[in-house]
Formats: structure tokens, sequence, C-alpha cells
RNA sequence: CGGGAUGUAGCGCAGCCCGGUAGCGCGCGUCGUUCGGGACGACGAGGCCGCAGGUUCAAAUCCUGUCAUCCCGACCA
């Protein structure tokens, strides 16, 4: 057998460029740093959105859409904020090209030159609270609950496909309410709703958590995440909720009238997930044969292959099955393809994660069966062809339930309690440290030397963490709670 | 921005030292035999050898410049 993907153990992320590019994801563009994403890899990034926009719009949320260009006077609006972002803008500063007059080509129009330079959005909140300024005046404009689809650009050193690009798509949340408590429950409610797509349709397990002041959000006031950990021991910041006080309001003077006619500021949310979340799915489940994606948001859900090829007798029983199957509303792929053989198609199909593969030979027929297998554990059965969507329908769900179980496991065994820095760095040192709850004394300071010194970063303090009290793994100081340490994407 | 490397067919590479017909594997096309775990044979298509100068009768090959990409170090969902 030909091995056309790199094996994780010989070297994780070229496995990881393998599957993406096996699998037809994504691939690098013309532009440094910035990806196509291959039909394939799209159609699975519109399920994922497709599922969360259900859910922001069950929860209330509605949709719109904001400019990809901002003021670069907006940036500077809110200190934290442009602190956090300048670094990675790209900035517009002509509006016309025009016929190199001393060759060949085109160059910049000096004469078009903007008055005020445009950044393209590395996130929205100043664009669209210098709007909600306009659309906010009574306390009946509120709570205001906004999300967007759209793509940002963030001008990284390093990218790598899907974890982190230059731009990249995703969704923006930005509320306003008027108390803090209102923005607190929604900051709270998203990552609920965050977790439950993290678990039950990614089937990726999740640690939701605080994020310490070092890491959180240029802007906001707290910053939630969820953390999932990668099979290779690192952690991945999944998707984050941030309260962001009134720090908005105030940069943009956003304020409204109370019941008691009185002006007050407003209080804000934002959150998102990004396309982030395909690497994080291809970290969770994937294996050295291919993707393996988990049913619910498999673009298809069942591949059948006629052995040897399509023909007449299995041509028939396969468009029953795949009625009987499209009743069920499970999506469904017949291979027409004449020009390979079965083994091929095997293989190509776990490549492509696709989450049963029904075979149909003459054999099958002869014995009124079809070969079922599924793609997590590879396991292969012979089910009769009258229940045959029924078996399918079950095992789709046994699939999901199954890689949730799997990565829940995995996500236990790698997180490790420690309590002394010299087992902490000796983790560190090896192949795959995974998360280590430990004590820390709460400062920056400390944080940052940890960091340093053996560059792994608190990824959360665990809200389903209970007080324990302790002292913390470099300092000794006293310390009330664990936190999340572990080296991430 | 510092250190290292590479640009030759769609992809992966050889050829460069020592200048002289543009080559291999995969993929692609046609035909045939195959087909229950990545088949095989025959024939075929496909290249301004990154770009620009220079040396030479002659440059993928030598020289100069330039551009681009990749890898390693400081930021990040």
């Amino acid at each position: 057998m030909a091995k056309e993907i790199t094996s994780r153990a010989e070297d994780y992320s070229q496995w990881y460029l393998d599957i993406v590019k096996k699998a037809n994801l994504a691939e690098n563009s013309a532009v440094r740093g910035c990806m196509v994403i291959k039909p394939y890899g799209f159609a699975l990034w519109e399920n994922m959105r497709d599922q969360l926009d259900r859910m922001f719009k069950e929860t209330g949320h509605v949709n719109a859409y904001f400019p990809l260009f901002i003021p670069k006077s907006f940036l500077s609006r809110e200190a934290e904020h442009v602190e956090g972002f300048a670094k990675e803008c790209a900035v517009i500063t002509h509006h016309r090209l025009m016929a190199d007059p001393n060759g060949k080509g085109l160059v910049v129009d000096p004469e078009a030159k903007l008055e005020e330079e445009l950044i393209v959005r590395p996130t929205s909140e100043t664009i669209i609270w210098d709007t909600y300024r306009n659309w906010i005046n009574s306390y009946r404009d509120l709570p205001l609950l906004i999300n967007q689809w759209a793509n940002v650009v963030r001008w990284e050193m390093r990218t790598r496909l899907f974890l982190r690009t230059a731009e990249f798509l995703w969704q923006e949340g930005h509320t306003a309410h008027a108390t803090k408590e209102e923005a607190m429950e929604e900051t709270l409610r998203i990552l609920d709703i965050y977790t439950t797509f993290a678990e039950e349709y990614m089937a990726m397990p999740v640690i939701k958590g605080i994020k310490t002041p070092n890491e959180r959000f240029a802007g906001a006031d707290e910053t939630f995440c969820i953390e999932a950990m990668m099979q290779d021991g690192k952690a991945l910041q999944a998707g984050t909720s941030h309260f962001l006080g009134q720090n908005f309001a105030k940069a943009f003077d956003v304020t409204f009238l109370n019941e008691n006619n009185q002006q007050e500021l407003v209080w804000a949310t934002s959150w998102g997930v990004s396309t982030r979340l395909i690497g994080g799915l291809i970290m969770t489940h994937s294996d050295d044969n291919g993707l393996v994606l988990p049913p619910k948001l498999a673009p298809t859900q069942v591949v059948i292959v006629p052995v040897p090829k399509p023909a007449g007798p299995i041509d028939e029983a396969s468009a029953k099955i795949m009625k009987a199957l499209k009743d069920r509303g499970i999506t469904c792929k017949y291979d027409m393809d004449m020009k390979n053989r079965p083994g091929f198609k095997f293989a190509e199909h776990e490549m492509h994660g696709i989450p049963v593969r029904l075979a149909i030979g003459q054999r099958d027929l002869d014995n009124n069966q079809v070969e079922v297998a599924r793609r997590d554990t590879g396991e292969k059965t012979s089910v009769p062809l009258d229940g045959v969507a029924d078996y399918v329908q079950q095992l789709l769900g046994d699939i999901q339930n199954n890689l949730f179980q799997k990565a829940k496991t995995f996500q236990e065994q790698k997180t490790t309690r420690i309590d002394s820095f010299n087992d902490f760095k000796d983790l560190l040192d090896t192949e795959s440290p995974g998360f280590i709850s430990a004590h820390w004394d709460g400062t920056t300071e400390t944080e940052l030397e940890i960091k340093e010194q053996t560059k792994a970063t608190i990824r959360c303090i665990p809200l389903d963490g209970e007080a324990e009290e302790g002292t913390c793994i470099l300092t000794g100081k006293p310390s009330a709670r664990r936190v999340l340490f572990a080296k991430a994407y």
C-alpha cells in the first residue's frame, strides 16, 4: 500500500499538512499566508457555520454585515485595543494604480494617497461600536444582539493552514446591554454555545475557563475561552467570549437613557470562533490513514462503493439504500468513478474522513447483504440489505459518541496535576506534555517567568475548577485554585 | 528583521563541480487486460531550467544582480 500520509509519530506537523492537502481541505495560495479553502473543506466549514448560526439565532441573535475597512483613527480610540492589534494590521494607503512611467506594469499612483488611511479589519469592535452609537438611544434599544460572518486579516509572521492564516473566516458577535449582569450573562451564554457546539457537533471536548489578564483580549475586562487538547499534547484555543465592560462604550461614546431618564454607558460583549476550528477538528480525531470527521459535520456521511464498479444490479441495490438513507436525513454519495479500483477508493474515502462506507458487490447481492465499514475504528461487518439504513443511522450516532468519548478520555489522560516546579519542567520537556493543572500566585510576572523558562502558558483558569489552597509552582506564594498550563498553538 | 536553504513539466526531484540533443518518478490522455484494501502493459501530451544582465562559437550548468519561496529565532484566534 502506498503511504501517502506521513505518520504522526514520524512528524506531527507534516502529518497535519498532509491531511489538509490529501483530504482536499485547503491549499496555500499565491498570496503569502493566505489559504484557498477548497470545496470539500468549505463544505465542512458550511456545516459548522450552519449549526452555529442556528444556535445564535435560537438565542435571539441576528446577522448583519459591517465594512471590511476601518478608518485608522478608530483603532486608536480604545487604548488597550490598539496596542493589541496595531502590530498586525494591513493598511490601505492609496486608492489607485497607474502605468509605470519608467517601464512595464503598474505602480501606485502617488496622487491617489488617502486622506485617512484605512486598515483591513483584524476584528470589528471599533467600526461596530462607532455604528452602535447611532443605533442606541434608550434602554428600549437594548439588548442589541448582532453577529456577523466575515473574513478578517491579521498579518501573522508564521502561518499554518487553518490554525493561523493571515486572512481567516470567522463569526464575530457584538452585543450591547443595559447592565453589567446582562452582559456577563451573555458572555457566558455564548461560551456555553461554543462548548455545546465543540462537544456535541465537533466531538471535541473542551475546558471552559477564564483567561489571565496577560492572555486577555485587547480591550476586554474579562476573556472566557474554550481550550481543547490536541493529539500531540498541545492546547488549542478554540473559541473566546469577551466581557468588554464599558470600554468600547466609553471610547465611542455609546450611551442610553435608562428608565429613570438618566444617561448611562452601554455594557458590551464580543465573541468569535474561526476556521481555526477546522484545524482543531483535524488534530482531535484524525489518524495516519487520513481525516476522521464526526458524522454531524461530515459533508458526506456515507459513501457507497460498488465492487468492482458501477453496474446494473449493484446500481439498483445502491439506489434503494440511498433512498432509504436520504429519507432518514443522511447524506450519501454513490461512487460512480469508473477509473479506480475498489481498493483505491476505500483508501481515498478514508483519507477524506467519510464516517461510513458501504461496499456492494455480487457476493453481497447473492447473500442479500452489504458490507459496512466505520471510519473511526476501521471495523467492517455485513448487514442484511433490508435493515441497512436503520443500521447506518444508529452507527452514525455511535461513531459520533465514540469520537467524543475517545477524545475525552485522551484529554483526561493528558491532564496532569503537578506540585513541584521540577516535575513541571520535566513534563514540559517531554514530547507530548498536555495540560498541567498547577497552582499559580496570580501575578503576570510569575506567568511570564514560567513562559520564559518552559514555553508553557496559562491556557485558562477552569470555570469548574474547585477552590483548593496551595502554593504557586514557581514562587511558593499562596494560591486559591489550580490553573491549566500547556504549550499552545 | 537576523541565521540557513531552495527556485528545472501539474507535483516530487536528478542534471550544474567538468558548458555542447531537457531527463526520472508520480500525476495526466487513449487503448487493452484487471477490479472484495492504494493494479499492470503499450502508446502519447506536457518545459522562455525564477527573472535580468554578463562571459562564451555555445549557458539549466560559469559570473553579477534581482525577485520569490521554504525552514529556524522575537507576536498571535
